[in-house]
DNA sequence: CACCAGGCAAGTA
DNA sequence: TACTTGCATGGT
């Protein structure tokens, strides 16, 4: 990896250590949790997870039969919960039909394909999309996320006015595609984003500060 | 009380 | 193309 992305990595893990993202669950269980998840804390995504999986709905068959407005319900803590159980029917739907409910058959398809075709499902943009991609089928794709946007433009490694997929390829650009390393940078941009790097930074405490340009932080 | 979270799509100009 | 708005619960 370039000298200046391994010196960020390095200085975020030395901080904070290995984030475990998505470690031991399902792939279906992540692909879940990347819908509910969308513009949403990971604690009230959790409960939600909580719900399905004591009620013993966590498989795509069940999952697929049950109706929408009963999904709605078990999802309620997550928040936008009746128009993420419409994304999520679209994602199962799509699921069920073009690979017969099953993921494996999903995942082999190859990565830029596959990655237009989840795209093409009303409810999934690029920050779901790469995170299926990613954390459920390992598949090495970058995610891009606000946070991710946020440092890289505040430390002024790119334009103000850079997009997701210009901060995507800077990644994937420098990353040798490195799964593990995709995988653990991602979830590390995220953690110190959320401790740092809000709309009012805390720069003087941030691990990265000594990256911060002369001057200071951009402004956004 | 205000603000925000591991986004996305649809509408407007 | 470039804003703006709706979606909703729960923590700080």
């Amino acid at each position: 990896m370039s000298a200046h992305l391994k010196d960020v990595f390095q200085r975020l893990y030395e901080a904070f250590g290995p984030q475990h993202w998505w470690p031991g669950e399902s792939p279906l269980e992540v692909i879940v949790g990347a819908v509910l998840t969308q513009n949403t804390a990971w604690k009230n995504v959790s409960r939600a997870l909580d719900n399905l999986r004591e009620a013993g709905l966590l498989s795509l068959e069940t999952l697929h039969q049950l109706p929408e407005e009963e999904l709605a319900e078990w999802i309620r803590p997550a928040g936008y919960y009746r128009l993420k159980a419409h994304r999520l029917k679209n994602l199962l739907n799509f699921i069920s039909e073009d690979f017969d409910g099953s993921l494996e058959a999903m995942f082999q398809v190859e990565l830029g394909a596959l990655r237009e075709r989840l795209l093409g499902v009303n409810g999934i943009g690029p920050e779901t999309a790469d995170s299926i991609l990613l954390y459920a089928g390992r598949l090495p794709t970058f995610v891009v996320d606000n946070y991710t946007a946020r440092v890289l433009k505040r430390h002024a490694w790119m334009e103000p006015k850079a997009d997701y997929y210009a901060i995507k390829e800077h990644f994937e650009e420098n990353l040798d595609g490195n799964v593990a390393l995709f995988n653990e940078f991602h979830a590390l941009l995220v953690r110190v984003g959320n401790q740092f790097c809000r709309k009012r930074p805390r720069c003087d405490e941030c691990p990265l500060q000594p990256l911060l340009p002369d001057g200071g932080p951009v402004e956004l």
